[in-house]
DNA sequence: ATGCAGAATGC
DNA sequence: GCATTC
DNA sequence: GCAT
């Protein structure tokens, strides 16, 4: 059961020639051939020395002169990365040095931890390294390449200074004076008007069609009784750009769904007052409570931890006076921690009701431009670009919020996320339109990368690997070149590539979901079966189904073993078509299920999850299933320094970390609200909002 | 210098 | 144990 | 890459 529809175009084949470095024509595209960084860079200078310096190129040779080592991640191999960077070093003039050698180098570049490199290099410290040779970040040649734009002549500032700026290990600056700059370069932005040809090529980001807002005055969390409503929530949808057609890789639907198996606390009750020795943090009580650490044999230990979260929501009642008071201790002091879930004024970013976003700001062009850079940088592997991504992103999100027509690099500054570099971007595009960087990035091997991190199951390394291999389009992953070999999974990803990365009408997923909804209460009428997601927050199309399945317990029965049956009854019915994910047990209470469905045996197939928990869990899988991803990291971010925990299954009190590595849980605390999703947000101190307000995006 | 969420599932 | 997903 |  082959779907030719999906494999039969290709984007990735759309005739695009690209001539990363221009004097060399036809960079061999061998397939599998694996060279080593080594091997290339003598390839390279070769193929250099043989066109006797006369490169047609017109790109500045600001590296003249140096002789550059480069050492990339990988010794053995050199990724397309690393060739694409070398390509681009020997193309400003540099000289690639194949190997170490220290008689000959000026430069090594690596963005790479100092201990491999010492390793490779079989060497023990930097001291080792000659002091003339410096030792420099990959940025050093980007942001070279870039200052030569602007700056039209080598010696506008002294080279030392960029290099320190570069410097790959602060331990070893490079020799020379310490330049001194003050935070912060010299804003010189404007600069020459460059003349360079644009060579646009509109990389159709994320289309994301946003907006539709919804009165939603659903509130499916308090349901109490066994509704089975699903009102169609969606009085005023926006008509919504049918755009599902074109296979578009790049914007995997998202949606959180996933769920887990054992459930730590089947009940949420907290026990009658008592106080016991406190181990966990409680603001402006750590005196008054006796010291004391939970002895692992005391048999009311357990019940300390009840009357500690009790206490400590309490507590909490009172400091979160009333609604939208940010998480302040009784001494009036902003609790603060890092990171982007608060806004810029010390709240947190899920404390104020969202405002959609226009489809267009103010900013647009800048947005779409920072969003080719994020995507470029998704498909590199180091840890840097992971998170110049994340950064990217929350740059790019704040952005779209501004109202007005950034004007000033400080201003650009002034926006939460934006900081120096994104910043100097930001008034690149918006003075000369374009953005440089974006060139330098452009590797050849993005565009197949990306193509395949589109398909379910693949990820960026999977991606490489296959890149590596040689593989280019889905066919040559279907035909299995290069010994690929597809997993079930990955198969149906190829097989309906369009169909998964294509979002629904909400009216489509509404229609699918009655079917279901039918199917279920046919085989339980007292189901409790709601639909999450985009769906609930009233977005006007959806990239899947999530569906939450539970059951009321007052009758002494649960929704054990429904699911199977249910699976069962879709499959015979034709209504599901691929499985992608099957719990493995199904006589769990909780459970994820996650495959492809479809409204008929002639329409598009679309992602669908179910989710089973337990009855009492319910307030807080509404929340977390249906809320946006930005709101629930600020969600759970504003739990954490109240020192709660938040997930799918309830808000917890009393967690206790491990100190030295707070990812480390101890000891998973007591719950303290799950059942309704009101509950929660009272306790967190945040204002009810409606699934379509829960967005930040 | 450090964190940026976290847990489940599949291979 | 790593990769991927939500 | 950004914020702390």
């Amino acid at each position: 059961m082959i779907d030719v529809r999906a494999a039969a175009h290709d984007p990735a084949k759309a005739g695009k020639s690209k001539a990363a470095v221009p004097g060399f024509k036809s960079r061999p595209k061998k397939s599998k051939e694996l060279v080593t960084p080594l091997e290339y860079a003598q390839r390279l200078q070769a193929a250099l020395t043989e066109l006797g310096g006369r490169k047609n190129t017109s790109a500045s040779q600001f590296l003249k002169g140096k002789r550059v080592f480069y050492y990339g991640r990988d010794l053995n191999f050199a990724s397309a990365e690393t060739r694409g960077r070398m390509e681009l070093i020997v193309k400003h003039g540099g000289t690639l040095v194949p190997s170490y050698d220290p008689a000959q180098i000026t430069h090594i570049v690596t963005d790479g931890a100092k201990r491999p490199l010492l390793r490779s290099l079989g060497l023990r410290t930097l001291e080792d390294i000659p002091g003339h040779i410096h030792i420099v970040k990959w940025s050093w040649i980007t942001s070279g390449i870039g200052r030569m734009r602007y700056a039209g002549n080598d010696d506008e500032l002294p080279q030392t200074d960029y290099e320190f700026m570069h410097a790959s290990f602060s331990e070893r600056m490079p020799p020379g004076p310490v330049p001194r700059f003050k935070a912060g370069f010299p804003p010189r932005t404007k600069a020459v008007s460059l003349s360079s040809r644009v060579q646009e090529r509109p990389r159709n980001g994320a289309p994301s069609i946003r907006g539709g807002s919804v009165d939603g005055s659903d509130d499916s969390g308090e349901i109490s009784h066994i509704t089975n409503f699903t009102q169609d929530a969606g009085p005023k949808q926006r008509v919504s750009t049918p755009d599902h057609a074109g296979p578009s890789p790049l914007s995997p639907p998202l949606s959180p769904v996933h769920g887990s198996r054992s459930r730590v606390y089947s009940t949420c009750i907290v026990p009658p007052k008592a106080s016991g020795p406190a181990h966990i943090r409680i603001p402006e009580d750590d005196k008054r409570s006796g010291k004391g650490e939970v002895s692992a044999d005391d048999p009311l230990a357990e019940f300390y931890d009840h009357a500690r979260a009790e206490r400590d929501v309490e507590l909490h009642q009172h400091n979160t006076n009333g609604d939208a008071e940010e998480g302040r201790t009784e001494k009036g002091e902003m609790l603060h921690k890092p990171g982007e879930a608060k806004n810029g004024k010390g709240g947190f970013l899920c404390d104020n009701k969202g405002n959609r976003s226009p489809d267009r700001c103010a900013n647009q062009d800048v947005v779409e431009k920072l969003e080719q850079l994020m995507e470029l940088h998704r498909t590199k592997s180091s840890m840097e670009d992971h998170w110049r991504v994340y950064s990217y992103g929350k740059a790019i999100r704040a952005l779209r919020q501004h109202p007005r027509r950034i004007t000033s690099y400080e201003q650009a500054r002034g926006i939460d996320g934006v900081g120096d570099k994104t910043a100097q971007k930001i008034m690149e595009i918006i003075s000369t339109g374009e953005l440089r960087r974006l060139d330098f990035e452009k590797t050849d091997d993005a565009e197949t990368i990306t193509l395949f991190q589109g398909i379910y199951g693949v990820g960026l390394n999977t991606a490489r690997k296959w890149y590596n291999r040689g593989c280019r389009t889905l066919q040559d992953l279907n035909e299995g070149k290069g010994g690929v070999q597809l997993s079930h999974v990955q198969q149906i990803g190829v097989n309906y590539y369009a169909d998964i990365n294509s979002r629904m009408p909400r009216a489509e997923a509404t229609e699918i979901f009655e079917r279901v909804k039918t199917i279920a209460l046919r085989l339980d009428p007292r189901l409790f079966i709601e639909i999450l997601g985009s769906y609930r927050r009233g977005e006007p199309d959806c990239g899947d189904i999530d569906v939450l399945i539970t059951r009321p317990t007052d009758d002494g029965k649960t929704h054990r073993g429904l699911l199977r049956r249910l699976l069962g009854e879709l499959h015979a019915q034709g209504i599901l078509t691929e499985d992608l994910c099957l719990p493995d047990d199904f006589n769990d209470l909780e459970l994820v299920y996650r495959g492809l469905c479809r409204r008929d045996a002639y329409s598009t197939r679309r992602r669908i999850d179910f989710l089973t928990i337990p009855y009492e869990s319910r307030g807080a899988a509404l929340l977390y299933y249906t809320s946006d991803p930005q709101f629930n990291r600020s969600l759970r971010m504003k739990a954490n320094v109240m020192g709660f925990a938040l997930n799918q299954r309830g808000l917890f009190a009393g967690v206790v970390r491990n100190p030295s590595d707070k990812r480390q849980k101890l000891s998973d605390g007591t719950c303290v609200a799950s059942e309704t999703e009101r509950e929660i947000f009272r306790i967190l101190g945040v204002p009810w909002q409606e699934p379509h307000e829960r967005v930040r995006g």
